[in-house]
DNA sequence: TCATAAATAATTGGCGCCAATCTGCAAGAA
DNA sequence: TTCTTGCAGATTGGCGCCAATTATTTATGA
């Protein structure tokens, strides 16, 4: 049985709305769901196995969380960023990390840097296998942890969620023109960054890896 | 007709669920719904006259938004907030804020600081007359408008978010202890900083308005 | 052939119903 | 008296149904 398999057995223990949410939030970063694509109510409720009440639900707190809109009538559709709101997302990420750092420098510990560097290793190892949907996991589960390290939930969820929006459709994307082994190297970077308390140094691999991943968008 | 009413007619015109949604942010944020209060279903489809159908849609995307929270075969609850979590959200603030100030400056015009002078004699005159919902609701226009400036909406309505957060079932408590003729004076100092292009001044006294604010909650 | 209009199919929106669950109260035993 | 247990009332959770709206196809006339 293989890893994805096994994802979805433990999450079939309790099909219900928050489960069906995250199920729909990898779909669409995994590239299942792209960009303007309809969620269609029935089609989702037969695929996951649910009723269409509980789809309703779920569409309804995502659109809430402005990861899909809403059009009366028609349905709800996966959001598609204009290239001025991608602009604004990482202006946005730049700010809140880049003012996060000092906090993660002052506060981290040795057991939360714990799931941050399991998550770095995760991800490599999803990448060496190909595998566009772990990969999406690893990464946000390495970001996440990262953000742990401010000790503000508040901040953390800010980036987190600017984060989620700002990846939306990176799925298929994202393994070419090499960046994967970039995101990689860059990962190992920050969390060198961090066990040697170098402030700056972690403030430009933030910079660098933004930067890098907006470029990915201008071309 | 005075104000209230006024309001309510407008309102009125479609009370479909991101119009009960705003009710129910406005009564949170005024003071009818305390912290803690359960929000029954029914009852608040007969205060607003809707369907209990509206109502639950509206609780699921309020608790989506994190401004309340769900228990399961109990209810939706207004979400009371930790001294903990307060620190958290005001240093979340104070972050974003001052990150925000020199983009503020950067990208102001003049009809853009419209609405954010009208917004601010607004607050003064609620204040004046000590009406609590006005207050609350012009406040919240200065403050938004004022978000607008820095020309990013992700941050602005990160910024909005964590406002809304904070200045949960602060109705009942704010026209005391002189605290409403500080923030007048504070809003207009941040307008004579803008106007004076005075970056430093700005995030001085924006850093003033939030440490005064979260100090309310230590006594 | 093309444009327009009517009819049909597909999808979403809203509501009422009933079961599942929790709270509060009352009755009984130690 | 005090704790436990059972019962009644109230509230929420989930689902099926049908109306409202939109998209698609078909029919009609110039």
């Amino acid at each position: 049985m293989d890893q994805a398999s096994v994802r979805q057995e433990t999450a079939r223990q309790e099909k219900d709305q928050s489960w069906l949410q995250e199920q729909l939030r990898i779909g669409m970063g995994g590239g299942r769901f792209p960009a303007d694509s309809w969620l269609r109510q029935d089609a989702l409720a037969e695929l996951y196995g649910v009723s269409r009440f509980v789809v309703r639900g779920a569409l309804e707190r995502l659109s809430e969380a402005e990861a899909i809109e809403h059009v009366p009538h028609r349905g709800y559709r996966v959001r598609r960023w204009s290239h001025q709101e991608r602009l604004e997302l990482t202006e946005a990420r730049l700010v809140v990390e880049l003012a996060m750092a000092p906090l993660m420098m002052a506060r981290r510990t040795e057991s939360l840097m714990e799931p941050v560097r399991q998550a770095c290793a995760q991800f490599e190892d999803a990448a060496s296998e190909g595998d566009g949907e772990a990969m999406f996991l690893s990464n946000h589960a390495f970001h996440r942890a990262l953000a742990v390290l401010a000790g503000n939930r508040q901040l953390a969820d800010q980036v987190n969620w600017l984060r989620e929006q700002g990846m939306r459709g990176a799925g298929p994307g994202w393994p070419k023109a090499g960046g994967v082994e970039r995101s990689i190297r860059e990962h190992y970077a920050m969390v060198e960054a961090i066990d040697a308390g170098d402030v700056l140094g972690l403030q430009g691999v933030v910079q660098r890896h933004l930067t890098a991943w907006q470029e990915r968008f201008d071309r």
